[in-house]
RNA sequence: GCGGUAGUAGCUCAGUUGGCAGAGCGGCGGCUUCCCAAGCCGCAGGUCGCGGGUUCGAACCCCGUCUACCGCUCCA
């Protein structure tokens, strides 16, 4: 494990050192789990983006793009559900280092209460034939006595819900004697909140309504125009509308690398199709998109699915495809059956009928939806840490070499004059000329050419393009490859098509 | 948020008891070189994470703080 940390340690050094990812602002200290990308970085990030869009907008005939605001009414997110489940109330006890949702801990113990008054109920039932337990429970001192309890916590608790109490919630948990199941304390701190969402103010909204939210997740955006798109794309079930876009969450604790950030990019599709075939397209997606991270050649065994056992309230089936990241197989992309929860809560909050018109049923529905969500981040990090290698050459030397699969390279060639005179360079500026229409390349002369080789390792360039003495006599040029470091030569004229053949 | 560890040049790291801030690699300008880093010459690059305190004097001692990594916790 210490191995793992060692090697997870390195491949963060090698992401900054060779212009992949900085941590943001570090001029000013840093700023948590915020990070910008490079000038290799954003190369590599943006050709992620290309693959995941051509393999689902270009290469199905039904689905489309989206690029919806970041900004969205505020009413979206009371309809999602996520302004309330990203507000809970958090408590820490202060000797066993526990956290407790504080509307948990208040909840457990009025079941506590319920669970005295069952044995009540079950003992008299022991004791008296012809038992009423409707009369027993309406009548039983005690069990009158801890209903009385359970009714006034529940009064006070949903009070103090609704009215944001904070310290209220604090007072109750003391005033109870809710003890840490672990340390079985009652040194708590204060209750905190921990809204998930970034709140921001809008000039002018209505009624006072000014507090928008930065999205914490792109499919809201795909869902309210639903609508839009169904209309005048003029979609038919099954549809898919995909995109890519940033998103943010103000998570408690964001760690490890770029895996979990404040600011992230997520790459969703929302698949709509007719209730009752979801599981079918629910299996079709999960097959499609394990393919399409297999496809880039990095073995399956990095890849593992993960099926919920307990299932969010919306969904009916969710995966997630995991992948074996330096710390472990973590969660890489999800793929939900969210059923028609969202289309008809937007339906009911908005007023606005979200239906499908059936022209052989004859009749509308709501379609059911199935989502598949990858963070492009994650799906980063994936790549980079499976290219990172360090080799050691058969002289003994040793390299380190990025093995990053062609297509999202940053560069996909470099130009090496072999020495820097004879007309050499003036050959390789001429090649880069004709290659840079084409292809992301870079030009390079100075140095011994291993060295440049090396160069180009280190950022995952998979072919260098070598001008030697012989160019000049019969116009070739040396190939080398990346992975193999082997060598052949190519006409130039023939470089732009062999190069479009190997990134296919 | 709690605990542990760390922060000195772009990177990796030395820096003795508190006494002129260093090395290797890398970068830049040259030289050399016809195929895989570590040949030669020269140059640039630092408020020792930040703030305060102790001291004649702090990279070093003390306090605070920020950031990162690991563990716990959280993750519709």
């Amino acid at each position: 494990m210490a191995n793992n940390e060692e090697l997870f340690k390195q491949i963060i050094a090698h992401a900054k050192e060779y212009g992949f990812i900085f941590p943001s602002s570090e001029i000013y200290d840093g700023l948590s789990a915020v990070y910008d990308y490079g000038q290799n970085g954003v190369e590599l990030k943006n050709n992620i983006k290309q693959y995941w869009w051509k393999a689902m907008v270009q290469y199905h005939d039904n689905i489309v793009g989206l690029d919806s605001a970041i900004f969205m009414h505020p009413t979206i997110w009371k309809a999602s559900g996520h302004v309330d489940a990203f507000n809970d109330p958090l408590i820490d006890n202060k000797d066993s280092k526990k956290r407790y949702r504080a509307d948990v801990l208040i909840e457990d113990h009025i079941q506590k209460i319920e669970d005295k008054i069952n044995k009540e109920v079950e003992k008299a039932r022991k004791r008296f034939e012809n038992f009423d337990e409707k009369m027993f429970r309406e009548t039983n001192g005690r069990v009158l006595q801890y209903q009385k309890q359970i009714d006034d916590i529940t009064e006070r608790f949903a009070a103090m819900m609704n009215a944001n109490d904070l310290a209220g919630l604090k007072a109750l948990i003391e005033e109870l004697g809710i003890v840490c199941p672990i340390s079985g304390t009652r040194n708590w701190t204060d209750v905190r909140q921990f809204n998930l969402m970034f709140a921001t103010k809008l000039g002018s909204v209505s009624d006072g309504a000014d507090t928008i939210y930065l999205r914490p997740e792109t499919a809201q955006g795909i869902f309210v125009n639903f609508l839009n798109i169904y209309k005048t794309g003029r979609m038919k079930l099954p549809f898919g509308i995909a995109q890519i876009g940033k998103a943010f969450r103000n998570e408690i604790v964001a760690r490890q690398f770029i895996f979990r950030m404040r600011e992230f990019e997520q790459m969703e599709m929302q698949f709509f199709v007719k209730p009752g075939e979801e599981l079918k397209w629910f299996d079709y997606w999960k097959q499609t998109r394990l393919q399409w991270h297999t496809d880039l050649g990095i073995a399956p065994e990095n890849y593992r699915f993960h099926d919920h056992e307990k299932l969010a309230h919306y969904a009916n089936a969710a995966t997630d495809i995991e992948f074996k990241f330096p710390f472990g197989f973590k969660e890489l992309e999800g793929i939900h059956s969210r059923t028609n929860f969202d289309l008809s809560q937007h339906e009911q909050y908005s007023g606005k009928k979200l239906r499908y018109f059936d022209p052989e049923l004859n009749e509308n529905y709501v379609p059911y939806v199935i989502e598949t969500s990858i963070g492009v981040d994650r799906m980063f990090l994936a790549v980079f840490s499976n290219a990172y290698t360090e080799e050691t050459l058969e002289d003994g030397s040793t390299r380190v070499v990025l093995k990053l699969p062609a297509k999202l390279a940053p560069y996909k060639a470099a130009v090496l004059p072999l020495v820097k005179k004879d007309g050499l360079p003036e050959i390789g500026q001429e090649v880069f000329d004709m290659l840079k229409k084409d292809f992301m390349v870079q030009y390079e002369d100075k140095d011994a050419i291993g060295r440049r080789y090396r160069r180009q390792d280190a950022i995952g360039t998979p072919f260098c393009i070598t001008i030697d003495n012989q160019t000049k006599e019969d116009n070739t040029v040396t190939v080398r490859e990346r992975d193999t470091m082997a060598q052949y030569r190519l006409p130039i004229a023939d470089l732009t098509v062999e190069l479009m053949k190997k990134l296919r």
